[in-house]
DNA sequence: ACATTAATTGTGT
DNA sequence: ACACAATTAATGT
């Protein structure tokens, strides 16, 4: 059972005695579709490396919610790092898209890690990087991007994640992803559907 | 098979 | 944004 997850640390470029030490100090997570990771506000005493299925990671800000990025099999979140590192709270939640397996490493191991391991450092650096890219595209969707355009990303993106053209999804649930409301989700979807670039049956919306 | 109901989706103002 | 209509799925009889 643990071969799996040795096997997924061992492709991030981790040396041995880096993967052997993760396997000592971390445990072994599963979570279902729809569980709460991470809650807004939560004080982290681990952080979650995905070894299989796929997390999303939303920005919560009072009764606001916003779809960020995906955290896909082989990643972390490097939100949860700095704030280990800080221990500081941060104003995100992350949620399991698909039922996923996790190896939750104590959030006190990492600074030694960071110092002991180039594997690691190097893997730290490397998630900076993706997140901070991801952050951008993020940014630049919401910025520049009218909310059809953003609907329409929002569905390629998550198809792209999911792998499969198949979204299983409510309007309402779609709204609340893009911070908007259902019905102007309903009305854009129905454009798509009108365009011939979707289907829509009820629960679920398929990508032609 | 039919009726009832709740949830989801569609549309006009 | 709100209100309401229409459609769909689920459930019980």
């Amino acid at each position: 059972m643990s071969e799996g997850v040795i096997n997924k640390l061992k492709l991030q470029g981790f040396e041995p005695a880096l993967v052997d030490e993760l396997m000592l100090i971390g445990r072994k997570r599963s979570v279902k579709k729809d569980a709460v990771v991470i809650a807004k506000d939560d004080v982290l005493g681990e952080i979650p490396f995905v070894i299989e299925g796929l997390l999303k990671l939303m920005r919560s800000d009072g009764g606001n919610e916003l779809f960020l990025y995906y955290l896909n099999s082989g990643e972390t979140c490097a939100m949860s790092i700095n704030c280990c590192l800080e221990g500081t709270r941060k104003p995100i939640s992350v949620i399991a898209e698909e039922d996923s397996l996790l190896w939750m490493v104590p959030a006190s191991a990492i600074d030694s890690l960071v110092r002991k391991y180039q594997g690691f450092r190097r893997f730290v650096f490397r998630t900076y990087q993706e997140r901070f890219d991801e952050m951008l595209a993020a940014l630049d969707s919401i910025a520049f991007l009218k909310m059809d355009e953003r609907v329409i990303k929002y569905l390629l993106d998550k198809k792209q994640a999911l792998g499969s053209f198949e979204i299983h999804m409510t309007h309402q649930e779609i709204a609340r992803d893009l911070n908007t409301s259902r019905v102007v989700v309903s009305r854009l979807l129905k454009q798509l559907e009108k365009e011939g670039r979707i289907e829509q049956h009820r629960n679920r919306i398929e990508i032609l």
